[in-house]
DNA sequence: CAGATCACCTGCTTGC
DNA sequence: TGCAAGCAGGTGATCT
């Protein structure tokens, strides 16, 4: 699902209709979405003024008057300020005096991967979380690449994933990202961050900035079902070089697009411009 | 500690 | 046609 540049796109879509607006009621319906007492926590939330929304890596972070409401997408989730409620609505929101739209937030999430918490102050998930990759320095990015003990010795594609390294890289910027600098996914950590290499990482650098921003540009990829929060499609999908082009002709050198397994993740590369 | 494996849930696609 | 297996944008618990 939605990576770094989708929910980026949901956040400024949504933010329109539920900044200064005071939740009125609030429901919700799946044990793995809202673990716990559901009613408790609509409790907890009806009455309380919405301030801002914004984003951590793949989080939407919704800041209230009392509080902070945390939510993740996870693979399937949408958040929506217009549709209808269904069987896989786990989350409805009723907001205060519509100034733009229906007054309503809907939370949408066929797998209930995705969560909603309430927390007095900021959530641990997203205390946990590595730096913004598009607010870092090259420098700082290169200092990620050592551990508690030394340089880390996992693969590129693993490490991409590691939320802890950086916040927001999913499956499929990560396998852009690499494919961009010229890496392949099972490169070990340790080589691209050894001194002879430096050319390198900052091309992985700079390629994951230009990614994540032109796709926030363009809203987002739509694999199959995402949507910004007033029902958008985005376009990114359309310039993704490996991700879901197995098999298909390389941009760069015509070779085709494999698909393995790295990770416990489908991982699409181009073997000839992606070496070890 | 770091890394690998598995599990969570639903729906769609693939292959026999 | 029908059904089982496999796979999907993610994260976190549990092992080695």
């Amino acid at each position: 699902m939605p990576e770094l540049p989708e929910v980026e796109t949901v956040v400024r879509s949504v933010r329109p209709f539920i900044t200064d607006r005071k939740i009125e009621a609030a429901q919700f319906t799946s044990k793995w979405v809202t673990p716990g007492d559901m009613k408790a926590l609509a409790r907890k939330l009806i009455g309380r003024k919405i301030l801002s929304i914004g984003r951590r890596g793949k989080y939407i972070l919704i800041q209230l008057d009392e509080g902070v409401l945390t939510m993740h997408l996870g693979m399937t989730g949408k958040l929506l300020v217009q549709g209808s409620v269904d069987e896989h609505t786990h989350g409805v929101f009723g907001l205060s005096h519509a100034k733009h739209g229906e007054g309503v937030l809907l939370y949408h999430d066929p797998r209930q991967f995705g969560s909603i918490e309430w927390s007095p102050a900021e959530n641990p998930r997203v205390t946990r979380l590595g730096p913004e990759p598009l607010d870092i320095s090259f420098d700082e990015f290169l200092a990620r690449f050592k551990g508690k003990s030394g340089v880390r010795k996992v693969g590129m594609k693993a490490l991409l994933l590691n939320q802890a390294f950086l916040a927001g890289l999913g499956n499929i910027y990560a396998d852009e990202s690499l494919f961009a600098a010229g890496i392949h996914p099972l490169t070990s950590a340790a080589k691209i961050a050894s001194p002879r290499s430096r050319a390198r990482a900052e091309r992985l650098y700079q390629a994951i900035r230009a990614i994540l921003s032109r796709a926030i540009e363009v809203g987002g990829s739509s694999i199959s079902d995402y949507v910004n929060a007033e029902g958008e499609r985005g376009w990114f999908q359309i310039e993704h070089k490996v991700y879901g082009r197995e098999g298909e002709p390389c941009a760069n050198c015509g070779g085709p697009i494999r698909k393995v397994l790295v990770a416990q993740r489908g991982t699409h590369f181009c073997p000839r411009c992606q070496k070890k």
